[in-house]
DNA sequence: TTCCAACGTTGGTGTTGCCAATGGTATCGG
DNA sequence: CCGATACCATTGGCAACACCAACGTTGGAA
């Protein structure tokens, strides 16, 4: 991934897909770097970040929420479970789920995480302004919603059907 | 890579290094549908665009420039040889090197890559004007600009010294 | 009851971006 | 001239990543 920038053809440094993935591979490089220095993984952050803001879930809905292949979501739970940072405990209404808990400790390890990452975003987009990344995200948020799956569908379960 | 956004914690979903790589994978999928189409890799139209905006060069320069690994440069080049899109002649003036010339057969097909490809930069930003998708480009190019290598130290091999 | 769907888990797969080693060649210092 | 050093194309491999198939278990609907 170490490319001069000034040495590339126009037609690729002008091609958005191009300067996406750049953009990205030199975003993921950072958190990478950030969360490994502390001894995590993007995949633990995700887990964590998603399990505060939903509460205790099973491991399927973490996985579609997060955006992480149910069978990864196996692997960083080992991980998570072995530093007490999360907790798998057997769902007595639906036994073929695990409900995955956040530990104290977990939220508390989140804490840091969130700060090595916030360093990674600083890191990445010094040469913005904070108007300018405000924009980016935007910008970004829009192509992403303009490609979200579509509305109807849900795979929730439903309390009650019509 | 099937996610969907709505589901997704704010956690990750305000995070650019998140939405960045959303992005990339988006257009990455788009871009490799595309010239898969028509029997192409991303690598081949890296390659084709480099060598028709430089002019013959070495296989070495090819992979620097391009910003692709000299050993994957091989194989990419097998491949558009045996198509007869370029042309692999030993360098006469210094026989470490290839000269690799895009033949004329290769320059049509690297038009119809270019139309390939802006259909699905199109695809990717439909839900951006024109004055957004500019907009876009020029903030990505301000993190890529601000993250490039020093400029000093060109690896260029020079024709003459001071 | 029967059938289908979802669950967690295991064990894969293909792609991507790299690195190391090799044999050949060029260049520079002495 | 000679040796050291650096660059070349090529082969082979590797780890990370995203994803898929299959299994046995369990839940819920027909």
């Amino acid at each position: 991934m170490t490319m001069s920038t000034e040495l590339a053809p126009s037609r690729l440094r002008r091609l958005p897909s191009w300067m996406l993935n750049q953009t990205a591979a030199l975003a993921h490089r950072l958190v990478t770097e950030g969360l490994g220095a502390v001894g995590f993984h993007r995949y633990h952050y995700a887990l964590m970040s998603t399990l505060e803001e939903f509460g205790p879930t099973s491991q399927a809905d973490l996985g579609r929420r997060s955006g992480l292949d149910r069978s990864d979501v196996v692997a960083v739970l080992d991980v998570l479970a072995e530093r007490k940072l999360i907790e798998r405990t057997p769902d007595v209404s639906d036994r073929r789920r695990n409900t995955i808990t956040l530990t104290s400790a977990g939220v508390r390890q989140l804490r840091q995480l969130d700060g090595e990452l916030a360093r990674a975003q600083d890191a990445l987009l010094a040469a913005l302004s904070s108007s300018e990344r405000e924009h980016l995200a935007r910008l970004l948020d829009r192509v992403l919603v303009s490609h979200a799956p579509s509305p109807e569908a849900a795979s929730e379960p439903r309390q009650k059907g019509p």
